[in-house]
DNA sequence: TTAAATTTTTAGACTAATCTAAAAATTAAT
DNA sequence: ATTAATTTTTAGATTAGTCTAAAAATTTAA
């Protein structure tokens, strides 16, 4: 029975995951130490150890990818994460805006019997409640098209479904204005100094808003 | 601010708690050690360290006690560990066998919002699924008075109300054998020789219990 | 009340995770 | 193509938590 990862190990691959695009772009020391608010040197050290454990393939100063396992690993993480947050929002009430740091304490907590009597508890919900999906059992994650609501043109309009960003003074200006998932929403106008930009929310009527913004929020096309 | 302590200082402070009875008994470097599953060697650093952090009173070769800040923070992670057991057992259907090692994670999650919304979601119960009290809020515990099945006499009666131990093998032989918490229970006689004793369990018929069963088992007057 | 047994503490060492400072390799700019 | 800037790695320390072995204190027994 192979040991199991320590807390530090499972935030450096779930880090390695969440930065590394698809397909296999090599993740450097540097975006890990600034992810992980470490030290490069501390990243060097941390990555020989992994790459040892045969989670990532790592080459001296070209940066690192997941192996399979390690991809593995980093879903399990993930799953848990959002499931949690699923948890504190649906059930304990708490705000989209403040259930990322809890989250990040509970997806260590180990028990694959934990988790997926959670899953069914919360009725197998396939998104967290930023709109990010959440991976199965098996780490199968299914994912609809979207894109940027900065990359949208005048008059294309789709429906909110997720925020690219937990940072919960986002999440909160998002409540504030009333900008909430599952909403449809239209591109007025385009700024195309500033990209900032005009759009109609619902029947909330319109506003206007910042390229900050607007390059958080994902919309999936309106079919 | 107060730093908070990290995962083993919490199970020191907790260990020493449930070790200490009251009033105030030194709890010993080697009853800490076993514990723990530690080293007595371990144990002394560690004390040194809880000592100069006033979380304990310590005199050298005579034990520790827990000082009132010590105590708050035993309550706090009880508190958690039997919250999240009720959590486990009423709304995830784990069995009572198979919540502790699940809680001894769960209880060093950090957000005494998440604890106290955890409570009002479970309907702020007053006991574990072991009959154990939860603490409230402030860390006042109810506890009403209870004697060991061991300790009753013949003809003497009860209901069962807790269980003093949660080892998975005990608990599970009790499931098996329908001894759960509620039941109506009379000792019909008792064995001087092993301290084995017979009884009437609620309506399902008579039965013998072993020593090691019944000096597990509380019962409390049936008023 | 000495001696023996037990408990507790100290001394010294180890691992995981971290840091700073300096060296080495890579990448970008002249 | 050299040089300069940046990134990454190594070297050497530090802290928390742990261990073994040995010394010191306390408790128990003769
Ligand atoms: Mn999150
Ligand atoms: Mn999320
Ligand atoms: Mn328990
Ligand atoms: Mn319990």
């Amino acid at each position: 029975m192979k040991k199991s990862l320590s807390l530090t190990e499972e935030n450096y691959i779930k880090a390695i995951f969440q930065i590394g695009t698809t397909p296999e772009s090599n993740v450097s020391t540097n975006a890990l130490a600034d992810n992980l608010q470490t030290k490069p040197a501390t990243v060097s050290d941390m990555i020989k150890k992994l790459s040892h454990k045969k989670l990532i393939f790592y080459e001296k100063y070209k940066g690192v990818t997941l192996s399979a396992s390690g991809s593995k690993e980093a879903l399990k993480i993930i799953r848990k994460h959002r499931l949690w947050e699923v948890f504190l929002v649906n059930h304990l009430n708490f705000k989209w805006d403040q259930v990322h740091e809890i989250a990040e304490q509970l997806e260590h907590i180990k028990s694959s019997e934990l988790v997926n009597r959670l899953d069914d508890f919360l009725g197998n919900p396939t998104i967290d409640p930023h709109g990010d999906p959440i991976p199965d059992a098996n780490g199968q994650v299914q994912l609809g098209p979207s894109k940027l609501l900065s990359e949208m043109t005048s008059h294309e309009n789709g429906i909110i479904v997720g925020v690219k960003n937990e940072d919960p003074l986002l999440l909160q200006h998002l409540d504030k204005i009333n900008v909430r998932l599952g909403l449809h929403i239209e591109v007025t106008e385009v700024n195309d100094f500033d990209q900032s930009i005009q759009v109609k929310l619902a029947d909330l009527g319109t506003m206007f808003l910042s390229e900050k913004i607007t390059s958080q929020i994902l919309i999936a096309k309106n079919l």
